[in-house]
DNA sequence: CAGGGTTCTCAGCCGGCTCTCAGGCCGGCT
DNA sequence: AGCCGGCCTGAGAGCCGGCTGAGAACCCTG
């Protein structure tokens, strides 16, 4: 089991390490922000226990950019008690789990591996870009609060643009994906793409829908 | 054990804390039913202990609260013998069990492990969708305060539906649970629910049983 | 065995969805 | 500026998914 400790305070740091280390998990360390942030990205660990008083980005910045990313690793955050961030913020962005310094090896342990056992990863049940959202079990899309009809094939379409948000995807690429061919008339993703951008930019005044000429689409992850 | 103690007084809640903490549980505060509300919902805890006079949300909205939200974690209410709710009212709102203050320590814990050991989770009598309800026990099933008669093909497939409300289930899925086979002809499926629509949506102007086309059925969450 | 209720099949209809086509637009290149 | 290729879009035809009325089969219950 691969643990990332993200603790700026050298002695917590290290007593951390060494008391991980005693219960058999493997422990990296990342002593600001930034270093944690590459770390957790990079690192394929199994839990990161994340201090929120950090140098350089915040914990509270760590974990919302590593959700944001699409990064479900577990994460148990400790804050001070007397913190500006309190635990609710903690677990609304993101975070499985939430401690108070001081707190006992015993129960820091003990919520690891909870964590650990129920997999955590609270994989969360809808995709986004920005505040378009689409929830693939409700079959809902919605641009902010305003729900939009989607037909079944705009739907599938919108499903596979966020599922690749942020990157370009090719006509070929879309038609084996979403119409399971790939000796169709490109055209019929043209339609599609306008038919979509009717629904879901235009009425907002958005461009989350982008023409890469000679390339493709692309979603943008702002939402436009 | 994971226990969420939900009380103001900062000096009850550290006694309950130190106290249960001694016994081996893992012991989180909340101290007003905002907070309560927040970490109940995303923290897990197999058990609750909830004040009734509390600042910003009363314990007895949290416990409705959570209720409506279909968290059933184990709650157990406390309260002043002077207080304005009595036992009656929090059992009703959905409370497993109920102490009133002063109480003692021994009593507190031994109801707190009867929770835990019954699992309690009083699961609920009735699935719900806005104002419509049926009860798996009694076989009955209302709109608002109008009792509607159904066959029992027509039961299971609305209980199913329920079981899933909100989301979109497929007729494959519906002919598995309902009809336990997966190679009917699916025409059985639209007809049985042109036959619920005839009972519970259209009487009452209603659309709770929506089709998502070439997706499956959803029955809306607020009853349509 | 008769009768009422329930379940299921079938076929026709309807409307919305999908896709094609052709013409226009726009950006980039010479 | 003029051309060319890629992209957009309005119109419309066809199709397919879902709805429903009719009725047959089934199954209790008396």
């Amino acid at each position: 089991m691969r643990v990332l400790v993200v603790e700026d305070e050298r002695r917590m740091a290290a007593a951390l390490q060494r008391g991980l280390q005693a219960e058999g998990f493997a422990v990296d360390l990342a002593h600001d922000g930034e270093e944690g942030l590459h770390l957790a990205r990079h690192g394929e660990y199994d839990v990161v226990v994340l201090d929120i008083m950090l140098p350089r980005v915040s914990g509270y910045n760590v974990c919302k950019q590593l959700r944001a990313e699409e990064n479900w690793v577990p994460i148990l955050m400790l804050s001070a008690k007397d913190g500006e961030y309190d635990m609710a913020d903690g677990l609304d962005l993101g975070a499985d789990d939430y401690l108070t310094k001081p707190f006992s090896y015993v129960v820091l342990v003990a919520r690891l591996r909870a964590l650990l056992r129920r997999g955590a990863h609270r994989r969360p049940a809808v995709l986004r870009a920005g505040d378009l959202t689409l929830d693939p079990a409700r079959r809902r899309v919605s641009r902010g609060d305003t729900p939009v009809e989607l037909t079944p094939r705009e739907f599938a379409l919108l499903e596979y643009l966020l599922r690749h948000r942020d990157e370009v995807v090719s006509k070929s690429e879309i038609l084996e994906h979403v119409w399971d061919t790939f000796d169709t008339d490109p055209n019929v993703v043209e339609v599609y793409v306008g038919y979509l951008r009717r629904k879901i930019d235009a009425p907002f005044s958005r461009n989350a829908l982008q023409t890469v000429r000679g390339a493709g689409y692309r979603l943008a992850g702002d939402g436009g």
